[in-house]
DNA sequence: TGTCCATCTGAACATTGCATAGATTGGAGA
DNA sequence: TCTCCAATCTATGCAATGTTCAGATGGACA
């Protein structure tokens, strides 16, 4: 318990301090997990202390969420590019799945839409801009325009290009594969053989 | 309001009653909006009353997931086959994704592992039988074996398969489309080009 | 008819998110 | 340096939830 026991009445900075202990008891915990109250001792403050630096525990989950989705963007970002569409597009969707599998519960997180309020413009920002490398490498292999970032739309092309590394996410954090897969490591064998297979029919290099 | 006034203390069958109130629930205010109390007021009994049927509110819900199953896997067995393996596929597949929209509060039932006991033998039967005629479209069109009842094992190819499904009904119901397009109806703007366009890429008439 | 036990009630308890009233204090402005 | 205000935090209470448990009820079966 990092408990951050204060000197002072006040906090400091209780809303970067809520937000990491947030993250991390989800993180540990799952989504299910978390509670407000949690949260709130995690950071050695009183239960009704949040409420004055975050809309109830939707706008706490929500800062996670945007968070959440600036890591998944670095991370993307991060990715090598090799030039070739088809290879390109194969790495960003394996780096999708790979970050699902190593992050169950802060996926599941920014998926539930009882939880977060999609509404908010930092969030949809932030959901957007994690795509972005994605959907460049999207339009890249489809010819076709790049997304606009101010408009904030994705091409119909690319809906469907991140549909399948969505839907391979969520059969791993759902535990799918352990119901596929009797093997020592359920999810790699899953990563390693499926994503394979459906990426390849459909961009063959 | 069912509330379903009984004249004797008994109720006759609870049980059943039950899981038909707490699919009614989740179908009109969504799974967040389902408590076990409530389900029970719908069904005029007092709240300690369903812990005699069922353990706890997860094995309620997993009562209801598996009817879940039960009726999606009804519609899938209704849908035609062509006897073109890869018509027969794509059917199964926009099938796969009507019943998530048409049905977003209980397909997110089933999808959610915290409230769902996913080791429980009889949902994992009836999460297998309801896709058993996808893996049987998908066997078909790889040239494979069919998915083997006993052991409840699908092949990877069909786990691929099921993915790019899975990641499309999963977009839907996280409320996407309205993200994606500016149309009057943009679920049926989604379904309707960006489920032919991946299907297509990937399954090839 | 009489007994047994599955079924259901009603009341409790701990936990949760949230609202509110009051305590504390950092810091801007005099 | 001093004053005072507004932001911050505490403490308390409230309604709702899942769960447990002693006791009431009555159907089934001998």
């Amino acid at each position: 318990m990092s408990g951050a026991a204060r000197d002072s009445y006040h906090h400091g900075d209780l809303k970067t301090a809520l937000i990491v202990a947030s993250e991390e008891i989800i993180r540990t915990e799952g989504v299910e997990g978390f509670t407000l109250r949690k949260a709130a001792k995690f950071s050695g403050v009183s239960p009704g202390a949040p409420s004055h630096h975050f809309n109830g525990t939707k706008g706490l989950l929500t800062a996670v969420a945007i968070r959440t989705f600036e890591k998944l963007g670095a991370e993307l970002n991060a990715l090598p590019s090799s030039g070739r569409p088809a290879q390109d597009l194969r790495t960003q969707a394996l780096g999708y799945v790979t970050f699902a599998a190593l992050n169950p519960g802060l996926f599941r997180l920014i998926c539930r839409v009882d939880l977060i309020d999609f509404k908010d413009p930092a969030f949809m920002q932030a959901s957007f801009e994690a795509l972005t490398r994605y959907g460049h490498a999207a339009a890249a292999y489809f010819g076709q325009e790049p997304p606009d970032v101010n408009k904030r739309v994705f091409r119909p092309h690319m809906a469907s290009a991140m549909a399948t590394a969505h839907g391979l996410a969520h059969m791993v954090i759902e535990g799918r594969p352990a119901l596929l897969f009797d093997t020592p490591d359920p999810v790699g064998t899953f990563i390693e053989t499926a994503l394979p297979l459906i990426l390849l029919a459909t961009w063959p290099d």
